[in-house]
DNA sequence: GCTTGGTGTTCTGTACTGCGGGACAATCTT
DNA sequence: AAGATTGTCCCGCAGTACAGAACACCAAGC
């Protein structure tokens, strides 16, 4: 009768195994730069043949492809147009670009939509300042949240104990100097960022380069998202942040209110 | 004895039926905005209990998620990050970056890298033009091949069994009134554009624009892929074209050469 | 040179798993 | 209100996809 695992909501209830599995491969292909069967076979605890006829059949759909030297699967281009079209279609990217263009118009600065992958940020859409020298869009690209502006604020919007499952390790991983470090600092920081609205980076993730980010209120289902704004150091003077931060919120909200 | 089938080389000898057919629902995903368990069971001839089975599956890698009013699957944040991981990885994608830098500032238009889908182009990546007024860059976006510059130019290079499986029935797509129309015209052009060495776009994919496109040579396993020039009308003058076309050719060889 | 540990690849039998069919409920159409 | 489609669940059978072993291949290492 009644049945104890509602609380997740999408176990599903018939599993097919091996589909299970390719899945899983794909999802492997993800992370590293290429597998090799062995190493699948291990990861997933199966056996040898049966990843190598797993892989097999990714390559035949062209969803992994053999490096050449013939060793090891790496990604196919079946995976990046279906990514490519996945994210076109993407409800929060659709809805959130006209709004990050007026962003980008009116600040005159790049504008990033990103979304949380794990403790990484995903860029997803970038709008570029108008400037001739301006802080170039890297759509695609993955960082450590917690060293970019929209990354902090989204991390500041996460219940506690996600946040603890996340940074499970204590030395954080750092790309500058300024880079938080400790899990301590971090979450001194996120409490900062909760008072204040927005987050900052001042330097956390490149030298040279400053943000102010914000999180994408009531993002129901989809993951949690946020918009950041990338300038040069040398443009971006103190008093402008809380102005620039505004601005940023009140493009967040137009983008929340999108959602009907 | 003699195996008759060698002429498709990835063959997967020993077929996954369930694996294959939940790939091809993704690839389903990939054209379609959204996809129904009935509609699969239809066009992957299984049943529709084995559809509902496949796609509950991919909901819960998060491949496919549920639309909201719980009607059809669609994309779900799991292709997203795969696909944009795919594609920041992409050999074409990270060789041809430096080359299309140096070419967009040289020529101070905007510059995007294509590749071959099926009748179509994909935009993979692009280098805005550094000046005010410019084309955006539309990473993802998917076109007609034969409305865009590169699109020509990729389509020039295709023998021309391949390029009449490509375009079976008569009335071509178009997107404005200035665009190719007719398979023989389309020919004709192709000639042209495989005497000229690149080819151009004057409106035919959106109006205002105009573009010039070359293919880039050699591109071993991999999709073809060609670089445009987008660029609004009224800053393209006649005699420039030949001049910027020379360009991109060189940033072309330049990429293909990059290949070791 | 010949081992030794590691690969990727192919084959075959069997236990299990994923398939189809059917029944039900919930929608949308007429 | 009836009819047509849809999504969802369940069950029993048979087909399939698994494991295991055997083989070929490539590195190092002694």
């Amino acid at each position: 009768m009644g049945d104890v695992a509602l609380h997740t909501p999408d176990a599903p209830g018939y599993p097919v195994r091996s589909v299970g599995k390719a899945l899983e491969i794909l999802l492997m292909l993800r992370d590293r730069e290429t597998i090799g069967i062995a190493e699948a076979s291990r990861e997933l605890g199966i056996a040898r043949s049966t990843a190598h006829r797993l892989l097999s059949m990714l390559e035949h759909y062209r969803f992994a492809q053999r490096d050449t030297k013939s060793r090891g699967y790496r990604s196919g281009p079946a995976l990046v147009s279906l990514g490519l079209a996945a994210v076109v279609r993407m409800d929060i990217r659709r809805l959130a670009r006209p709004h990050m263009e007026r962003l980008a118009h009116e600040i005159e600065e790049t504008v990033t939509l990103m979304c949380l992958e794990g403790a990484d940020v995903r860029f997803l859409d970038s709008v570029e300042s108008p400037r001739p020298v301006r802080v170039a869009g890297r759509t695609g690209l993955l960082r450590p949240a917690h060293c970019t502006s929209a990354g902090k604020a989204i991390l500041a919007d996460l219940p506690s104990e996600q946040l603890e499952k996340l940074y499970p390790d204590e030395p954080l991983r750092t790309l500058t100097e300024r880079s938080i470090g400790s899990r301590r600092r971090l979450l001194t920081v996120l409490e900062e960022v909760r008072r204040a609205g927005y987050a900052t980076n001042l330097g956390e993730s490149d030298a040279g380069l400053v943000g102010i980010g914000v999180a994408i209120p009531n993002l129901a289902g989809s993951p949690s998202a946020g918009i950041g704004i990338a300038a040069p150091e040398s443009r971006l003077a103190p008093e402008q942040i809380r102005e620039i931060a505004d601005a940023a919120l009140r493009t967040a909200n137009a983008i929340a209110n999108t959602f009907e």
